[in-house]
Order: C-alpha cells, then sequence, then structure tokens
DNA sequence: AAGTGGTCTAGACCACTCT
DNA sequence: GAGTGGTCTAGACCACTTG
C-alpha cells in the first residue's frame, strides 16, 4: 500500500490535492479492486493488517482503528470515507459486528439491479432458462462500450426469466448479455445452468467480479420476430428494452445487458429525488 | 417550535425515541412544511431567530451555531441532520455562502425529475403545449393515490413536450396530470400558458408547494388511437408509460402525472447502484 | 475582515452482537 | 465482557464568498 496520505499531520497545511478521506476512500477500493478482502467479509483482517504493520496479533484495537492506524488519520476521517462507500453500497455496516463488502449473495440485495416488479406487490421469484452461451469476437459497438481492445473476445449469453406464480411459466424477460472474454475465463454454458443463485453472485464467487453501479438506458420496442418467439409474444408486442452497463470498482464497465421485458403484468419502478 | 429536544444533555443517558439528529431533521422538515423557509432561500432566517430567541440583532454568530442553540445541540449534531437533507436533495449547501432551500429554478436541477434525454448528448430543452386544464371530481383511483377523500376535486392537465431541434417541432411527450383542488387553487390554462420555466417551479411560487421526491411505474405500451393522433404517431406505436407519484415535505403525495413518451430518438436514462 | 461550509482531530458514552 | 458501529461533543484550521 503506498503512503500517499501519511506524510505528515494533513490537519494543517496543504491538503496535497483530494480531501483526505476522499484518498483513504480511493485507498479502499485499490484494496477491494486488488481482491484484498472479498464480497461479504469484514473490512478489515485484522490478522493481514497486524502483519503488515509487524504488530503483535495480541494488540487488540478497534478495527477502524487499524485503518488510521495504517494510514495515520483519525478515526473519523475513516468513518467519513466507509460512510460514502456505505452510501454508494459498496460497503455494508452492520452495528455490533463490523463493516462488510457488499455481495449480491444476501437476500436483501440479491436482485438489487433488477428493478423490475410484478403489479401485486406478490415477489414471486423468477425462474431462469438458459438459451445461448458463446464466445465471439466482440463486435465493435460491444468493445467500445465495454472498453476492449477491436478483435478481444467476448462471451455472448442469452437467457429467459419466467414468471410461475400461474399455472404455466411464462417468459418476461429476455437478457442478452456480452463479457469480456478476458475476465471471464472458465464460464460456459454448464457453469451457468448449475449455478442456483443471482449471477452477480456466480460472477463475485467464481471470477471475482462484483458489479457495483449500472447505467441504463431505457425504451419501447416493439418486439423483433425472433424475441417475439422466444417470449411466446406475438410479433410486435411492446417490449421495455432495457440495455444497462454495469461497473466494477474503479467504475471498470465489466457487462453489457441488453433486456426486453414484457411489462404486462409487472413494472419497472423507479425512485426519482 | 415544540421543544422535543431542548430537554437535558441528550449525549449521555437516554435519546428517548430517535437519534438527536433525525429530530433535529424532522424538525427542520416541519419548518420547510410550515413555509418558515422558501425554495431558494437560506437557512436559517437570522432574523426570525433573533426574534424567536429574543437575542438582539446584532449579535452575530454561525448560522448553524444559531440552530444548534435553538435546538440546544452540538453542530456537529445538526450538521449530521443537514448532511442528510443534502444527500436528500432538500437542502443545497454553498460553500462561502451558505446552505439553501432546494428549488427547481435552477438551472442545473431545473428538469431534475425528467430522466428523458436525446440520443445524442445535445441537450436541446423540450417546448410545451397546453392541451387542457380543467377542474373535475378525482376518479376513485386519481383520490386514493393522492389521499383525497372521495368527492374532492382535483385538476386534470395535459400537455405535449416538444423537440425543436430538426426542421418542424415533433411530439415527444404527452403527459396527463392530476393535482389536488385544495392545493392548487387559482390554477387555470391562462397561469400555464403563461408561465415561462418548469412546471415544478410555477407550483413552488405560486402555490407553496415544493416537490421532493417522486416514484415512477414504468411500462411499454402501444399508443391508443387518441393519444397517438396527439403525439402525431402511428396507432399502436411503443411508447413508454411512465406513472409518476411525487411527493412534497413529509411524505404528503401532491401529483399524480402520466406520461408517454416516444422513445425512437430520445432514451429514458437510470442510475442504479 | 467577516462569515460560511468543508475538513480534521480527540475523546466520550450508548446500542448491539457474540462468546 | 469485549468488540463493533452509532451517536454526541468541543474545538481547530482551511477554502470559498462577500463586503
Amino acid at each position: 500500500m503506498p503512503d500517499t496520505v501519511a506524510s505528515g499531520p494533513p490537519a494543517t497545511g496543504t491538503p496535497s490535492f483530494s480531501p483526505l478521506y476522499q484518498q483513504i476512500k480511493s485507498l479502499l477500493v485499490q484494496g477491494l479492486q486488488a481482491g484484498e478482502w472479498l464480497p461479504g467479509q469484514a473490512i478489515p483482517s485484522e490478522m493481514d493488517l497486524a502483519a503488515r504493520f509487524k504488530v503483535s496479533q495480541g494488540t487488540v484495537r478497534k478495527a477502524i482503528d487499524e485503518l488510521a492506524a495504517r494510514f495515520k488519520v483519525s478515526q473519523g476521517t475513516v468513518r467519513k470515507a466507509i460512510d460514502e462507500m456505505a452510501a454508494e453500497n459498496v460497503l455494508v455496516r452492520r452495528q455490533g459486528k463490523g463493516t462488510f463488502v457488499a455481495t449480491h449473495a444476501e437476500q436483501s440485495t440479491q436482485y438489487r439491479f433488477l428493478r423490475l416488479q410484478p403489479d401485486d406487490g406478490r415477489a414471486a421469484p423468477l425462474s431462469r432458462r438458459l438459451l445461448e452461451c458463446k464466445r465471439m469476437r466482440a463486435p465493435a459497438e460491444v468493445a467500445r462500450l465495454l472498453q476492449l481492445k477491436a478483435g478481444d473476445t467476448a462471451i455472448q449469453v442469452r437467457r429467459l426469466l419466467l414468471a410461475a406464480d400461474g399455472p404455466g411459466q411464462r417468459p418476461v424477460v429476455l437478457d442478452d448479455l456480452w463479457l469480456p472474454g478476458t475476465l471471464f475465463k472458465g464460464l460456459t454454458a454448464e457453469r451457468l445452468e448449475g449455478w442456483r443463485g443471482p449471477m452477480y453472485r456466480l460472477f463475485e464467487a467464481e471470477f471475482a467480479v462484483h458489479m457495483v453501479r449500472a447505467e441504463e438506458k431505457i425504451r419501447a420496442v416493439a418486439a423483433p420476430a425472433e424475441e417475439a418467439g422466444l417470449l411466446a409474444l406475438p410479433v410486435g408486442t411492446p417490449l421495455l428494452s432495457v440495455e444497462r452497463l454495469s461497473f466494477t470498482y474503479g467504475d471498470r464497465p465489466v457487462e453489457l445487458r441488453r433486456g426486453l421485458y414484457h411489462t404486462v403484468e409487472h413494472h419497472y419502478r423507479n425512485e426519482l429525488s
């Protein structure tokens, strides 16, 4: 870890460039990026820190104090950095337990990025059906958005999400995903089909890629022939087209997804403020 | 102002019910609700506070110190309350100037709730055309969502938003609004047509109703005959249906709006985290 | 020069969780 | 009982805006 911070008393004099707590924040992001702490784990790893500072492991201090010592700043400054990261859903505080790296594994945040809801509040979870998973050269537009070099390979995944609350299963969502081939080396159809749980959790657990935030562009479109067929709908049915670009730590784009949502018994929910 | 807070040293002992800064926050919201400070104005009004505490007006202190004195808590606690309200876009901090009540008047936050964007980044502002503005008895569904009593009057407004970047003006959005008649007493078609600027700014300035947050339900629908005609589109064109319920201070619903967006050259933009 | 929000420090007690 | 985050206090200097 560079000691960009730990030079001199930062309270007075030059804040050099950005506020101390912002520097702490980016150091923590670097740690997350490097996989120093994994989703679901607590920060900091006391063993690790003890080793780093060559402090006897029995030296018991507060976790944040450890961070403070590591960065040579006060507890309050570290707190403010963590405050912001908690507001961004990168970290999760739990009173009495610790501060944890956010994960897509927990019930409460499992489908954090899926804003589609059934019109009646009942939250019948959707089932999945994998249609395709193949490696290919990334199309120009995909390469551009994922910041790949021309000719880099991408993985394309196509799948259906189905509502199962009625008598039969009705398709509700058709998803097309593109992933950078370099990051998702061992990803195969079998791996995807065998997985129980959210796809983003698989990405965390098997490929060390954690989705932090995303941008979506939403349109209304008429279902084209092929897509209509897959969704078992008449050609031309109005569908919500949701183009999502997802980012991991450090704002690196790592997934491009285009979903077609059938919004007759479901809707896309959004909060504005 | 009740002195729910100002009883005894709150740092130690019983926090009675909720954290101090939450109590401060709700007191501030009460002040906003009561119109004590208006959108665009700074908080606190020093004259007002001086009058309240019968302190000579010449006694100059920091604004937050005034609030702190008023509520008998430390500066840090007031700060935390204001922090949260700034995060909710209820207040706006400006370094060196003060803390202000958020408004829909400023350029930067003018169309805060309109997530529709042109596909090319160019931000050609939309022009408006008022189609209708009439008082009527609130339909059951509208009354329910706006928490009106059965039979209360509502104002219905219908309007078009048009893109003017090309040679002619093309309709892009058809909006239908319902407003509680009691809150918007003098609202007429003339008042709406004569107004230059965002509608939400008119609501602030003329009716003392400030929109703080909103919930939207989004669907893809086929344009019905009447709406298609108004938008100058073929019947059945896929449109984004955006149903918005807007709230003012204290989570009181004050506007129901249903927009139909034509999303061929525009899209709805959303950020997930 | 004065007043504002922005940052930083140092220390305290409380509420919750786990052993 | 020990360790965690949550809240609260008191005071300091800095950066920015305005007279």
